[in-house]
DNA sequence: CGCCACTTGATTGGATACAATTCAGCCGGA
DNA sequence: TCCGGCTGAATTGTATCCAATCAAGTGGCG
């Protein structure tokens, strides 16, 4: 993200941004200035700035002279942002898979392995992340970087309940799909990558979608 | 963009971004909080506040300890985020194009009529705008407005001095491409509008990056 | 009994004051 | 002449205090 920021405010971003990734403060809670002030030995000044700049980042939702509260997605707009994905992803793999090194791949298919084998939720969404985040790596986008990370970061704690919900026997689709994208990486196919990301985003949307429950 | 807020921020925020997007602020212009302060007659912490939110918008460039600066972009940025609108916008059109009501349609035609009459930059640029983000209205997916207009914001300076380079006389590909995309949009041709409007981008990008002076 | 204006407490927004950091210019020395 | 460190003014970052705003609870009135 932004590393060992030296500025009050960027730590205090980066702990509550922590905080709210794992599920530590969960979507709707309300975020108090003076409470996060106290925890974290400061003045509410930088909490404010944290505060905004985790609203930018669309974890947060601000309302004046009303309060801060961990922003919380309704059905609508978690499709919304993964019909967005399923246009982004796919142009970032697409870049970045002429791109890769033999030791990428090679360490693509051992989180890809590594994904298979997790019974962990926490395991599996964090090696999910790391799999398709490193894939574009190469792209050399990092506009489009940000933009994917800050996605992913607000779908986090719907990515979870999700997993949550289908257990482990109902990750097989991902890892199907993930073996199919590895072999469509391994032999350098860009547009078949690309089309295989799309579908695999699509599926997720689709089921996600149906699933009620979450919301 | 968010409209009349109550807060002394957002109004900083918007003069701000006003200045930028007029030019009245130059790219790489230095923005000093207390200057900002005293002429708006408020104090450093709402301008503070401001820099932070142009900042998540792109418009602002913020360094910890040093200070804040008209963002400059760089031929490469300027090209990634020509790449990334080729992928967003013909999204939003997409899905636009099938609820755009007669009156937007007539609307959309007034525009692209108007953008082939005037011979200022400042109109041009304004309406152009208008007739794009327009042209996405209906889409109903509120974040990706949100994208792209930020997209527009920034870029703006940019196409301003793109603009004034080529002249009118050289803006008869905009106007071809504008009415092939009128057409598509009145024979509800999603596709094809999408496909118009990536190529419409695309050659756009191509030309601004050959233009060295620019940057 | 229900409704509305008011009060009160808590919380956020903003102003002032102070500390920390940077950077340009200067000085001394090799 | 060039280089390195020093110094102080300018600027940003933070703390503390006060004002504005909102929400819940209270009491009076119809």
């Amino acid at each position: 993200m932004d590393g060992g920021d030296s500025l009050s405010s960027g730590r205090v971003a980066e702990a509550l941004r922590r905080a709210i990734l794992t599920g530590d403060l969960a979507p709707g809670s309300r975020i108090r200035q003076e409470e996060v002030a106290t925890r974290f030995a400061t003045s509410r000044i930088p909490v404010r700035e944290a505060l905004r700049q985790l609203e930018a980042e669309g974890l947060v939702t601000l309302v004046p002279h009303s309060g801060a509260w961990v922003a919380r997605l309704d059905r609508a707009e978690c499709v919304e942002i993964y019909r967005i994905r399923e246009r982004l992803e796919p142009m970032a793999l697409g870049e970045s898979v002429g791109a890769l090194t033999q030791e990428d791949i090679a360490e693509l298919a051992g989180l890809a392995e590594a994904i298979e084998q997790t019974p962990e939720v926490d395991d599996f969404l964090r090696l999910d992340r790391e799999f398709h985040l490193r894939s574009y790596r190469r792209a050399n986008m990092p506009r489009l970087m940000a933009m994917i990370e800050r996605f992913w970061n607000t779908m986090q704690q719907y990515r979870r309940a999700y997993t949550v919900l289908i257990g482990t026997e109902g990750r097989w689709a991902v890892h199907h799909e993930h073996r199919l994208l590895m072999e469509a990486i391994q032999r350098r196919d860009r547009h078949g990558a690309e089309e295989l990301l799309r579908l695999h985003i699509r599926r997720t949307r689709r089921e996600l979608a149906t699933r009620t429950d979450i919301f």
